[in-house]
DNA sequence: ATAAGTAGCCGCCAGA
DNA sequence: TCTCTGGCGGCTACTT
């Protein structure tokens, strides 16, 4: 097992982070036998608690595991009876090996490192593999690409928890980018290209942020970055890992969820300076991609100040 | 909630 | 021959 994935959860739910207020997380190491982890590179860490803490646990996060050996009956055991108590479980790169050996991603969806999604899909043909995204979150199931998803994947979880506002400071303290939505592809074919960096497409992208309470048309932007509206799109697609109108509505959508959140501003108010043409279509999208409405996100999460 | 109209997306293919 | 482009047609998804 890597080590990076282990940090990854000790860091996001681990630190001590007096600023969240004395709800946040507590969090426990455990192993099989309750016996210390050697890493791959040799470190070791000195485990406290065996399988009994899965008891005790709302989320049990599996940062690794061996592709060719199953986990043991009692590990599987133990998550099973977790799952059913109500516990989530998640899972980070080769972790997903231990979870899918439970049963319980059958008929679900689940990702892994996309290495071994092919393994993992030929071991387990119950699951719903998508090979291609950063996380995917079945409902109490969450799974998620290689190494650095996982932080993706651990943020999303304390967006659910705690709010965007919260996901958001935790990214800050670690110095990532804020978010990054599960469905992106968990790698660019084509690595941002020094063509793409010197030419106009990078730039625009940039700035698109600025501009999203401005309505923005494909062909608009194909004009722009002057190229035909089939190239943008494919371009588009190269550099970002999804087609532009797809990407300016998650671009939007995350827009009001911040402004949801910090702001009093009415739905409607919130959807024009999003760039959604009214509340309606503004509902129907947020829905679909936070799965709340917004204004139960902002009882939730937000309101006022 | 449904229906008609429009924009976005993408496979395919020919030309550069 | 290989890669990139951009026009076309048709399906899907979004808008109204």
């Amino acid at each position: 097992m890597g080590v990076f994935e282990y940090g990854i959860v000790s860091e996001i739910f681990g630190l001590k982070r007096p600023e969240m207020g004395d709800q946040w997380y507590e969090f426990e190491v455990a192993s099989v036998n309750g016996r210390r982890v050697r890493f791959a590179g040799g470190l070791l860490l000195p485990v406290i608690a065996g399988l009994e803490a899965l008891s005790r646990a709302d989320i049990i996060v599996l940062p690794g595991w061996s592709v060719t050996e199953s986990p043991p009956a009692v590990l599987i055991d133990a998550l099973r009876t977790a799952a059913a108590r109500g516990a989530r479980l998640v899972s980070i790169c080769t972790g997903a090996f231990a979870l899918a050996a439970t049963g319980l991603l059958n008929g679900k969806r689940a990702t892994t490192h996309w290495l071994h999604a092919d393994a993992l899909q030929a071991r387990y043909p119950g699951i719903r593999m998508e090979p291609d995204v950063l996380y995917v979150d079945e409902n109490k199931i969450f799974t998620s690409a290689g190494s650095a998803a996982g932080i993706d994947l651990c943020l999303h979880i304390v967006r659910c928890d705690y709010g965007a506002k919260a996901a958001n400071i935790v990214a800050r303290r670690m110095v990532v980018a804020p978010h990054r939505e599960g469905g992106q592809k968990q790698y660019v074919e084509t690595p941002v290209p020094s063509a793409y960096e010197a030419g106009r497409l990078s730039n625009l992208i940039a700035r698109l942020p600025r501009r999203l309470d401005h309505p923005l048309t494909i062909a608009e932007l194909a004009e722009e970055a002057g190229m035909s509206e089939r190239t943008f799109v494919r371009r588009f697609q190269a550099a970002t890992g999804m087609p532009p109108g797809k990407w300016l509505i998650q671009m939007r959508v995350r827009r009001a969820r911040d402004l949801l959140e910090a702001t009093n501003a009415t739905i409607d108010e919130v959807a024009l300076r999003c760039g959604f043409a009214d509340a309606s279509t503004l509902r129907r999208h947020f829905t679909t991609h936070v799965g709340a409405t917004p204004s139960n996100y902002r009882s939730a999460f937000g309101g006022a100040r």
